[in-house]
DNA sequence: TTCCTTCATGAAAGCGGTTGCAGAGCAATG
DNA sequence: CATTGCTCTGCAACCGCTTTCATGAAGGAA
């Protein structure tokens, strides 16, 4: 730290190791082309000298900056966090480096943000979710990968990867109505894929010739407050739903917690239901029915297709659903 | 997107609004002494080209590449996660950008990561917990700035940004006494510096005069679980504290939770504190009473020291105390 | 008028790598 | 023995920007 550093350089490995520089490159890139004894010996050179490349030189060189910017509105209390989690692992474990841009819950992304963050070029942009007219033209024209995560839109700007919102709601309600359940009430963000997902619910628990199910909407996304709210409500009211389905763990988290606090008991007097399938809804008593998504399987499909994308680019939209997974626990 | 994209460049900049890349790079970086009217037809150029500098070759050049790696354990359920949060904001808006090393919870941070990190030789690295030697010796070769946070060691390595937790310990056993409680039960985690707050409470709790304290250890971070199980054996037990002092806002929600639902009042039957001032104290009911770290704070103070920094280092290892503040709501 | 500053800009040498191309060495082939 | 085809390595031209140093113009002092 305190004596100004004498940074080693390829070169001077190359030195070490009596090979040209190209041929330390070739080492950490492609590897399988240098002859056995050539590695060994840059081997020992980079060991013994501490070498460590320079990654912003040789992105700037190939093109290739192993980096990925992920945009999210916020992380505390997201629900996209464990997915996040599991992707950066994911991405580490492939030798990207994730930059994280923290964007406000507003709609608006201050295209600051995302300049800087395409300054860096990014080989892609994550983006959890909507994504505003100026932001969207700006990473149009910086021609990197565009990723919009957990939505399976009919027309991705580019590529796409998660799951069908309908598809959980569907499963939701074939859930409940198979437990006996016969007066949901749906309590959901009003964010647009969780419409998707209650549109999913009513559409498949009408064909099952289930009656309207009540519906509350709240910010998004769902806080403590709003669940708090909500059973105030459930109290306070004479046709109580026997099952409770949320927008999100937090909010069946909430739900439950301050059910039984007022002394119902789950499930028999008020089942629950949540969505993300975090660590709240495993943990909580009783554990908490939820709806998972593959957090670490977006990592991989994530870089998977980067690397191939490297080099040729692959240039179709697409879309990858990874699939999701209802996972009945006892609280419903 | 998908035409093969053609990136505009410094020099095409230079060359539309004719001059030379020396003064549109200096437009940029040192904006005043670039003349009122050549600046103006720079920012045409780069308005009407769309240029994004790219800060790969520019950090390249002047090895300054405004990165600031991040480590930490884990993301979700982590009590730095809303620090972190707000570093990010903060040290966002003065044009660094964070890459997140998720180190897992196991105190052997993997080398690979911290020296995939390190390749973008990011200005500072910023730790969050206890640091392995090799990671250490790692970091001291590499000649980055390290930022400890969370604490204000004896000896820092580099540079520590933090508050006192024997302080947090002290201030939470005057709060506690003066608010009539004499039977406090300590839930910590057994990490090192919960164990310091610990300390803190005890040897305050004593010279105030009261009774050694029970305590209670969980594994690190208390889980909710930990808080579950831990109002069972205090069900089941018959000297009863009248205050559970908890080393995490996680685990003061599970046990404030967990005692209501069992029919205890808050804070009449069960006083609880956290730590963290996370939304789940401020959320919960009732409202838990908490320590506050300020983290956008933290986060000033880190960009603060990074600007300082560039160029002349400033070599002397040291301390920034960004105190705490106890928060008293109505759960204590 | 002459000389010295100050201010704004340009020229060019890097920063630390990557990679297309070419060449050396060597075994296999005809 | 000449040719061909491999495998491995080196040369050198970049990648896109920063920054030192030099220079010309303009203004002020002598």
């Amino acid at each position: 730290m305190n004596i100004p550093h004498e940074t080693i350089t390829l070169d001077q490995v190359a030195a070490a190791a009596r090979v040209s520089p190209a041929t330390v490159s070739r080492y950490f890139n492609t590897p399988g082309i240098v002859a056995r004894e050539t590695a060994e010996r840059i081997r020992e050179a980079v060991e013994q000298l501490g070498y460590i490349p320079n990654l912003l030189a040789g992105g700037l060189a190939s093109n290739r900056s192993r980096l990925v910017a992920v945009m999210i509105p916020e992380l505390s209390g997201s629900i996209f966090v464990d997915m996040i989690e599991a992707m950066i692992e994911e991405l580490s474990s492939h030798g990207y480096v994730v930059m994280l841009l923290v964007t406000g819950l507003k709609l608006e992304t201050p295209s600051d943000l995302v300049r800087a963050a395409l300054g860096r070029r990014p080989e892609a942009v994550v983006v959890t979710g909507a994504v505003d007219a100026a932001t969207r033209s700006l990473l149009r024209k910086s021609g990197t990968s565009v990723i919009e995560l957990w939505d399976l839109p009919a027309e991705p700007v580019d590529v796409a990867i998660g799951f069908s919102h309908f598809a959980v709601g569907e499963a939701l309600a074939r859930h409940v109505h198979e437990r006996g359940y016969r007066a949901p009430h749906l309590l959901m963000p009003d964010a647009a894929r969780a419409g998707v997902r209650r549109q999913g619910f009513l559409e498949t628990w009408q064909a099952l010739g289930g009656a309207e199910p009540q519906t509350t909407q709240v910010g998004t996304p769902g806080t403590l407050s709003d669940a708090h709210a909500f059973i105030d409500a459930l109290i306070a009211s004479t046709k109580r739903p026997d099952v409770v389905v949320c927008g999100s763990d937090l909010l069946a988290f909430g739900v439950a917690g301050e059910a039984r606090a007022r002394g119902l008991r789950i499930p028999q007097d008020l089942a629950v239901v949540g969505f993300g399938d975090t660590r709240l809804a495993r943990e909580a008593i009783p554990p908490i029915t939820s709806v998972a998504i593959d957090g670490a399987r977006v990592g991989r499909e994530l870089s998977l297709l980067l690397d191939e994308r490297s080099g040729k680019r692959d240039l179709l939209p697409r879309s990858i659903d990874v699939g999701f997974e209802l996972i009945a626990r006892s609280s419903c």
